[in-house]
DNA sequence: AGCAAACGAGAACACTGTTCTTGACTTTGC
DNA sequence: GCAAAGTCAAGAACAGTGTTCTCGTTTGCT
């Protein structure tokens, strides 16, 4: 706002900047390192060499300084997972799901509690405060759901039509309308692409969740557990 | 223990039972009613009418409720699926996969608390005493996998094999020896039927969490996400 | 220059989990 | 039947936590 045309920065916006910044990195560190459970606002205080009260100027709350870093999550994952589809060949869409799913693992692997803090349990009674978090929740299976758009309009396979499947994707169509125009059409979907890449999606999660939280009935060794699932996913995006 | 032939159950002895009891019923109460992080070993030592300090006589610590708590709602989830799965005609796997899903999602709705305390995010840093808790986590998905084998004992149906089938069944089955043998003879088991039973598990778990925990990805209509999530895994499961 | 806003520090309040000590009660061995 | 041993609840205390309030100081705008 203090950043018109010919306003300097201000010795104060800069300062002010520097330390969100700097809040953000610290807590993405103790989030790292003790999990969302061990994220305390005092402990990131003394991090950055300030009193526990000063923070309350940058964060209302320990709530949202867990939903910035919710967000942040949702974001890092987002931009890994499209870095790595946009190495893939183009016009391989088994080849751009492979390297989709390995990235999601991979990125889950790296950053566990991150991870956790967007996938597992929500963290206070109910938080998630949907403005802020849904836009960069999307992007992930809007990608999923796009790669099963595409081979579905090349016609180079058969994804398997359960019924249902056009009552879920009117749903999904209808929540994803103007939420995210600039990446998929979701009107431009068949209904059964739509249905069943979400499916995948939800596949592909809950493997990669088995494997990190572990206690989901019969332990296995959880790498193969996702390749066996990531196979199926394959198979219910493209027949 | 003080429990012999002729030794009366003493008074000391009742009341400590009925203690513990309370103990429990009070703690899933508070976990019903403020989720897990706020299970405050205060606030049920006042539902109990004592002062904190004297639950440590019953519990070590918070960690040790909340592991008790957690075999509880595993416990109460594979009763409630057991018994669902039992009134489904034996001779017709179809029906009692359904029977067996409806029952799974049915008691994630009525008990999304416990839901999240043993599918969601490992609460403290990572407790998961795997002796108590595997052996009742094990019991549904090895109903799941019981169905599939059953199915494709009979020959009446043709599960998608996918390449990685045979690996992951021989850690899975590896675990799964002597750990519940008098459920299902994990040897006995064609590793597709165990492979595919594994993956069913992982998709009906990820569209319970998807819906119960909301954030993941496009919302939609949480009813029909888990009807498509659970016709594709009878697909995983039958072929 | 003056005024208002932003900022950091400090103290305080109401909590939390956990440990130790103390006194009363129950069970056990002789 | 009685004394020793073990169990139990209470109380106080310690080290933490999130959050709110007040109070000088510093900065930015006019």
């Amino acid at each position: 706002m203090t950043v018109s045309a010919s306003a300097a920065p201000g010795v104060r916006a800069l300062r002010r900047a520097a330390v969100e910044a700097e809040l953000l990195e610290v807590g993405r560190r103790h989030l790292a390192e003790h999990g969302a459970a061990g994220l305390s606002i005092r402990a990131v205080a003394r991090d950055l060499g300030m009193v526990p009260s000063a923070l309350f100027r940058y964060v209302s709350g320990r709530d949202e300084l867990l939903t910035r870093l919710i967000v942040a999550a949702y974001t890092s994952l987002g931009d890994a997972v499209v870095a790595a589809h946009a190495s893939a060949p183009p016009d391989d869409p088994r080849a751009r799901f492979w390297t989709l799913a390995q990235a999601l693992r991979a990125w889950a692997l790296a950053h566990p509690h991150e991870w956790a803090l967007v996938f597992g349990t929500p963290v206070p009674q109910y938080e998630a405060p949907g403005e802020q978090t849904t836009e960069p929740a999307t992007v992930v299976p809007a990608l999923l759901v796009g790669i099963g758009a595409d081979v579905y309009a090349a016609g180079e396979a058969s994804p398997p039509p359960f019924p249902g499947a056009d009552e879920l994707a009117l749903h999904a169509t209808e929540h994803l309308r103007g939420r995210d125009a600039g990446r998929v059409n979701p009107d431009a979907l068949p209904p059964v692409a739509l249905a069943n890449g979400i499916t995948a999606w939800t596949l592909l999660v809950g493997a990669v969740s088995s494997e990190l939280f572990g206690h989901q009935g019969p332990n296995h060794d959880p790498a193969q557990l996702f390749d066996y699932a990531a196979r199926c996913a394959e198979a219910i995006l493209f027949g």
